[in-house]
DNA sequence: GATAATGTTCGATC
DNA sequence: AGATCGAACATTAT
């Protein structure tokens, strides 16, 4: 589920369900999931009203009135739902808000490789869950882009997934991305041309916010809570694709599965080339 | 039972 | 020092 508009269709189903509630009572069911001390995580979000919700890459930033701020991650399985009295919790979740307007807030994660952390706002930069955080996918800073991969000699589609670099493209829309870039996902980052680097950033923009436009991405049948199933599953022209021909006009091509970085790559080897543009 | 999964981090090796 | 690679984390579904 995590990817940058599947966070951001999170983001928002919570700003919906909980703006400006109070959490009365918090229960930490797997203390595995916390960043830090559990109790310290209890102590602080108690009594706290949820004032802002915002996202950085893949990270949730909720706003408290008392100038910190509860982030969370939700890596592979993690999930965020609204429960009403009468919903029973799952035996994934793991930590449960509870709130004054009568919702709960359950966060929920099968592999347990989500966490949640509480911080100061003003040492939001010593996070755990943002070190390492580049700014927002939804902007790219193309002058930026082009530095960074510059620099490095890896598939552009590893280089895409450097979340320091630009943060919240992960597996499956970096594949989407370039192939709507019409560039081989194994290219050199350094080999990438300027005229490709301008088609990965605006590219990277328009997909994601199309995946946003879709809430995401639900892969397989999870279920609707608050977080609700996505609809860009639909839309997808790669992942997932193996075998299958190739969706673009006229293209007559097969999508073909490669492995970079231990992670499955879909691309059509006839309309995604490397040096495609190149003069 | 083997395999793969929308992610990140850490240690080893270049 | 910096880049890169693969293993590790943990669990389910197919």
């Amino acid at each position: 589920m995590p990817e940058l508009p599947e966070v951001e269709t999170m983001r928002r189903d919570l700003a919906q369900a909980a703006s400006k509630a109070t959490v009365t009572h918090v229960e930490v069911l797997d203390e595995k999931v916390v960043v830090g001390p559990a109790q310290e995580f209890v102590t602080g979000l108690t009594g706290r009203r949820l004032t802002a919700f915002g996202r950085r890459g893949k990270v949730l930033i909720i706003g408290l009135d008392n100038d910190t701020a509860l982030l969370g991650h939700p890596r592979m399985t993690g999930r965020f739902f609204a429960l009403q009295s009468k919903d029973d919790l799952t035996r994934f979740a793991r930590v449960v808000l509870h709130l004054d307007n009568g919702t709960r807030v359950v966060f929920d994660d099968i592999r347990r490789f989500g966490r949640l952390e509480l911080v100061a706002d003003a040492v939001q930069g010593d996070a755990a869950l943002l070190r390492n955080i580049g700014h927002d996918a939804l902007h790219c800073d193309l002058d930026h882009l082009s530095k960074c991969f510059a620099k490095r000699s890896i598939p552009i589609k590893v280089a895409l997934l450097d979340q320091k670099v630009v943060a919240g493209i992960g597996n499956i829309y970096a594949s989407e991305i370039l192939f709507h870039c019409g560039l081989d996902p194994r290219t050199p980052s350094c080999c990438v041309k300027p005229a490709e680097m301008a088609a990965i950033a605006r590219e990277t923009e328009r997909v994601l916010a199309e995946g946003v436009q879709y809430r995401g991405t639900t892969i397989s049948d999870y279920r609707t809570m608050s977080g609700g199933k996505g609809n860009y599953q639909d839309h997808l022209r790669v992942y997932g694709r193996e075998g299958q021909p190739c969706l673009r006009e006229g293209c007559e091509g097969t999508i073909q599965k490669v492995i970079l970085s231990t992670r499955s790559t879909y691309y059509c080897s006839r309309c995604q080339r490397k040096g495609r543009t190149r003069k």
